[in-house]
DNA sequence: CAGTACGAAGTTTTT
DNA sequence: CTTCGTACTG
């Protein structure tokens, strides 16, 4: 059968795109198209009638991953095929078995998943409660995350030896963590996996059904799996084996949390009979930019027991040498990146979509957003405090999760007492207390007490309006706006001293949630919350490394290559595994960019209050002088060129930016940039006739439409 | 309980 | 410089 979307496809990629059945691998480096052939051979399967839309399984670690693979479908099958098609994050998958399944694991169906939020509150109450000091919650929650991931229960976990000094104490807390969680009736995000696991394991009935329609199993990324994950996957794809993962080992980030087993090497050794694909071409990066990512990774010790991966064959043009560029202050850097952002967006070959800048710690992002509010370019930063992190909007939404759900404990705790109601922290741990002892939830227990007494008045009120909700018809957005008010909440952010924008967030958040039911919207809510930059107009992308994972742009800055920065100075005790780590930090970096790499870093760095001087990268030490170009400094006149720079008042510009112009021969256009003032101004425009053109004014005789 | 004062610490990230 | 947690006071 012929489909015009394999065309263009190399013959390695075609035979991995055309395997039939049975367990497969596919390994190789970035760049090499390992996404493009799960999704076109998922859709293969699904056209060519060997199976049916829902008998195909395709799982990605990362929503957005998920999301790209789709929109590969749907550039090559439509939009409709698209949608049909299951491709899924782990995690949905999760959710979409519990959901049918969970009661025989002790949840009833309507089960709330827990953010982090929810989860670090629970663990540092419980904490509070046993006279552990609140300050490691932290450390607790990651180690529970992992034992999670390796499927330890709190019980295996005692039996294990779990029983002295420290980690006696973590046992208790996780056994309290997962009793706390099931009386809420709530799972975190590892507890899906765990208790899909569990499930799976349990009853051979509900696995057996699955089974029978997950004929097909793949997985991306598949060098980042947790164990649970594994087991998993491993469970659905079953006896048929008909599972097919991608790989590049180059890239795997060491597991935040579990144990690093190497799943690659297991998958090999359980699935002897694997047919193993080793896609041989780069197809993103010139070669210019593969030369420096081979010098850097190629020296150094990979990872016992895993081979360094071959360097791929280039397909592309030579290109361009990245260049290094060598700051004196941060500031400098940040100035530098702006600048050469905006000079090659004016010369016309690059939007500021196609550009992205990486960074390896929050401090970096604040110097970066100053340099490009300087220059005027739009940028995008996902991790820069997103909406739905800020406490006035988790509060409003704890207040809805308690209306809708009124036994969720969490949200009622975070609530409580935010206005105050005259609830601290040791009458809520208390109540929590009874409420334990009765067996009954904090919201049943609050509605018998706060009876009794005369100074609980605030807080039977505020029962009382929750309750009043009971029969939530109304819209979301009617809802929230009323409990805010009637609760007082609103009024009390009012008297924050930075109410206005507290105010304005919430009365955004009620627009968002408009004529949808509260339970639609707040499912909508933990889906969206946790960033994805969907939808944001021409901008400069703006992240940290861990978040560039399995995308691509033409071109990429990378900021930071100092000791101490990357790699970062918690990895810099030499262990060399964490060291192996922020060099893969950098290689999934360096491996996103297409046409143009930039690298750089400063001499010194302001660290919080003090400034401090700073040592080039040792992986720098790693590139041959002859793949890179280096500048040493900006000089002065460099520096001193933003300042030059009149701004761009939208108002004062005869044609601002956005703006419909005539020009004599080029036609009609759209004013695209405007630098300097009097006759020495520049227009950039883009003509639909002949694209961007770079002006002098002051000849360009223009006129706006 | 709530407000104040002092001291310490301050990677990254997914669901 | 921040933010956060603890300790102390009213």
């Amino acid at each position: 059968m012929k489909h015009s979307f394999l065309e263009g496809h190399s013959q390695s990629q075609l035979e991995a795109l055309m395997h039939q059945g049975g367990p497969a691998l596919i390994i190789s480096g970035a760049g090499s198209g390992k996404t493009r052939i799960l999704a076109l051979r998922h859709l293969m399967l699904v056209k060519s009638g060997d199976a049916t839309s829902d008998e195909v399984i395709t799982l990605a670690l990362t929503r957005r991953a998920a999301s790209c693979m789709k929109s590969l479908v749907e550039k090559a099958a439509g939009a409709s095929m698209s949608e049909m098609l299951r491709m899924d994050t782990v995690q949905a998958l999760c959710r979409w078995i519990l959901r049918d399944d969970c009661e025989s694991i002790g949840f009833s169906r309507d089960f709330i998943i827990y953010d982090d939020d929810d989860r670090f509150c629970l663990i540092r109450s419980i904490l509070k409660e046993f006279k552990i000091h609140e300050a490691l919650f932290r450390g607790i929650a990651g180690r529970i995350s992992s034992l999670k991931a390796d499927m330890v229960t709190p019980d295996h976990f005692l039996e294990g030896g779990g029983s002295f000094g420290f980690e006696e104490k973590l046992a208790r807390v996780y056994m309290r963590y997962q009793g706390e969680l099931r009386k809420n009736n709530a799972m975190d995000y590892d507890d899906l996996v765990m208790n899909s696991v569990r499930l799976l394991d349990e009853r051979p009935d509900v696995l057996d059904r699955y089974r029978r329609q997950a004929r097909h199993v793949m997985v991306d990324d598949f060098q980042t799996v947790t164990p649970a994950q594994y087991r998993l996957v491993t469970l659905l794809s079953g006896d048929n084996g008909n599972i097919m993962v991608a790989a590049d080992t180059n890239q795997w980030l060491g597991g935040q949390s579990c144990s690093c087993a190497d799943y690659v090497e297991l998958f090999r050794k359980d699935y002897r009979a694997a047919r193993v694909f080793r896609p041989e071409s780069n197809y993103r990066s010139t070669p210019c930019i593969s030369d420096v990512v081979c010098a850097v990774m190629g020296n150094g010790t990979a990872k016992k027991g895993v081979k360094s991966l071959k360097p791929l064959k280039t397909v592309r043009q030579a290109g361009t040498r990245p260049v290094y560029f060598h700051a004196a202050t941060e500031t400098e850097e940040a100035a530098h990146v702006a600048h050469g952002i905006r000079e090659l967006y004016l010369s016309g070959k690059y939007g500021y979509s196609d550009f992205c800048v990486l960074y390896r710690l929050g401090m970096q992002l604040r110097p970066i957003e100053e340099a490009f509010r300087r220059e005027g370019i739009p940028y995008y930063a996902p991790s820069a405090f997103m909406f739905y992190q800020k406490p006035e909007v988790k509060d409003a939404l704890a207040y809805a999760r308690v209306v809708l759900n009124p036994n969720d404990s969490v949200s009622l705790r975070r609530i409580i007492n935010s206005p105050p109601r005259g609830m601290g922290e040791t009458a809520i741990g208390k109540t929590c207390e009874a409420a334990r002892r009765d067996g009954t939830s904090l919201f049943e227990t609050l509605k018998r007490t706060s009876r009794a007494r005369k100074s609980q008045i605030k807080v039977r009120n505020l029962i009382e309006l929750v309750q009043s909700f009971s029969k939530p018809d109304a819209s979301a957005g009617d809802i929230l706006r009323k409990l805010l008010d009637e609760s007082g909440y609103m009024e009390w952010l009012s008297q924050d001293k930075s109410g206005a924008v507290k105010t304005a967030n919430i009365n955004a958040l009620i627009e968002a949630a408009g004529d949808r039911k509260l339970d639609e919207f707040l499912d909508h809510v933990s889906v969206i919350s946790h960033s994805d930059g969907a939808g944001v107009a021409d901008a400069v992308t703006v992240m940290t490394f861990p978040e560039a994972g399995g995308l691509e742009f033409p071109v990429v800055y990378i900021t930071g290559l100092e000791e101490g920065l990357l790699p970062n100075s918690h990895a810099c005790k030499d262990d060399p595994e964490l060291i192996e780590r922020e060099k893969r930090l950098l290689y999934t970096g360096m491996t996103r960019a297409c046409d143009m790499l930039f690298l750089s870093g400063a001499a010194s760095r302001r660290f919080y209050a003090r400034v401090q001087s700073q040592e080039p990268s040792r992986f720098l030490k790693e590139i041959p002088s002859d793949l890179c170009s280096v500048i040493e400094r900006a000089t002065r006149r460099e520096a001193a060129e933003p300042s030059v720079l009149p701004r761009l008042h939208g108002a004062i510009l005869p044609f601002p930016v956005g703006a419909r112009v005539r020009h004599i021969t080029w036609g009609t256009g759209v004013v695209r940039d405007f630098v300097g003032d009097g006759d020495a101004a520049k227009i950039t425009v883009n003509f639909s006739s002949v694209g961007v053109k770079r002006l002098a004014l002051k000849f360009a005789n223009l006129e706006v439409i």
